[in-house]
DNA sequence: ACAAAAATGTAATTTTGCTGTCATGTGTCT
DNA sequence: AGACACATGACAGCAAAATTACATTTTTGT
């Protein structure tokens, strides 16, 4: 399994390869997006990591030459976290999937395996539960049809709990998959992040979707008694 | 289910190997990383738990080694609780798991039985018996379609019965899965647990599942007397 | 580049309800 | 009957979670 990582910024790049080695891939990483074209077209590549913003070509212009040349290899993109017409149009354009900067790493091989799995055409649908909806792409979240501002984290937690609904997530998976913590370190970022997406999603609604699971964690879920 | 222990630290080592014994799991155990590495290359098992500390390879060392092996084997990894946080960037954290020493048993036997769906992606595994079915994934219990509501105590006791039903299970068996403790006998905890269980799940039905064989232990059967 | 505002993390305090202990009741065996 | 094993109900201690306030970091607007 090889990858390509295309990204100018060298902290992220570096974190990128080195996470991505250890996880038993073989990568290549190019700093620009001429480089980075030029690599990916070789078609040695299993799957490509692109970031949008690149200094030469930028991560359309790679993933437009990509399929001009009927590569039909996945592409997963990573972009900043205001752009939303970057996301659409990435995605219409034909990226597979996409992150968002700053994201969990967990959260990144999560994404990469699963593509390496099914190939592309990760069909990306909309999360919902009950009155509550969450578009993916365009980061709204509704309830009864209301608008509802949710910052990063608030949202990503949302995300998280709404892809396994009906799941008791325990915080210790909470912590990897949102935060990036490894280790049970003694704090209650997660029952305070908890505290705060409930006041924005549950607390005017019903009926209630975010439970408690004493010992055990949190889950969303329409209680059925 | 096969899994193998690589722990070189006498005592941890055998309550490991007895704990997981006794919970159905079959067992081999190593002493040292080198031991460790060659029979986690055998490719037999299920499901490593290292210990990261150990002389020859250390845990990371056999991660890798499993790694380049293309094993998509789930580890679990053992780590004192000082060390650790500096040498871990939560590489792979999302993909597998750890647990700080000393741990709670029961603790080590749940994240096990996560690991374990997550690396076969097998279907659901519900328990059943009669009309009681109990989701491990949902953590959600129901008779006769009702659901019902359990403590975390209550649900991992039911949980016990349930995986071996039709046996009937010793007070201190009993102690040594769900509570973390060696079988003091002037205490009634478990006979509290069980009267707690019941008025939840056998109370208001028929038929009652949950016996009492006077001078041995609990049994969860259908009775066909 | 700066200050203001928003987001996020930390810490202290209150609330909640699980869980172990104990005292007592009931059935069972010799 | 007496001894024993288990059932039951009440209660208090305590740990988990909720909540609040505050500190720190990040983002935004000028």
């Amino acid at each position: 399994m090889k990858i390509l990582i295309v990204e100018d910024e060298h902290k992220t790049g570096d974190y990128l390869r080195q996470g991505l080695s250890e996880a038993g891939f073989v990568v290549d990483l190019a700093r620009d997006g001429i480089d980075g074209m030029h690599l990916a077209l070789t078609g040695e590549y299993d799957l490509l990591v692109l970031d949008v913003m690149l200094p030469g070509i930028d991560g359309w212009g790679i993933l437009q030459a990509v399929r001009r040349a009927e590569q039909d290899i996945p592409i997963l993109f990573l972009t900043a976290r205001d752009r939303v017409e970057d996301r659409v149009q990435g995605l219409e354009m034909g990226a597979d999937d996409y992150l968002i900067k700053p994201f969990a790493f967990s959260e990144l091989l999560a994404r990469i395996r699963s593509l390496a799995r099914r190939g592309k055409s990760k069909p990306i649908e909309n999360l919902y539960i009950a009155d509550l909806e969450l578009d993916i792409i365009k980061r709204r979240v509704t309830r009864s049809g209301q608008r509802i501002d949710l910052t990063a984290k608030e949202f990503s937690l949302l995300e998280l709990l709404l892809r396994r609904r009906g799941e008791v997530l325990s915080r210790s998976l909470i912590a990897s998959q949102v935060w990036d913590m490894n280790f049970d370190s003694d704090t209650n970022v997660i029952d305070v992040a908890v505290r705060r997406l409930r006041a924005k999603v549950d607390e005017a609604y019903e009926p209630k979707l975010i439970r408690t699971v004493r010992g055990m964690g949190y889950v969303i879920e329409v209680d059925e008694v």
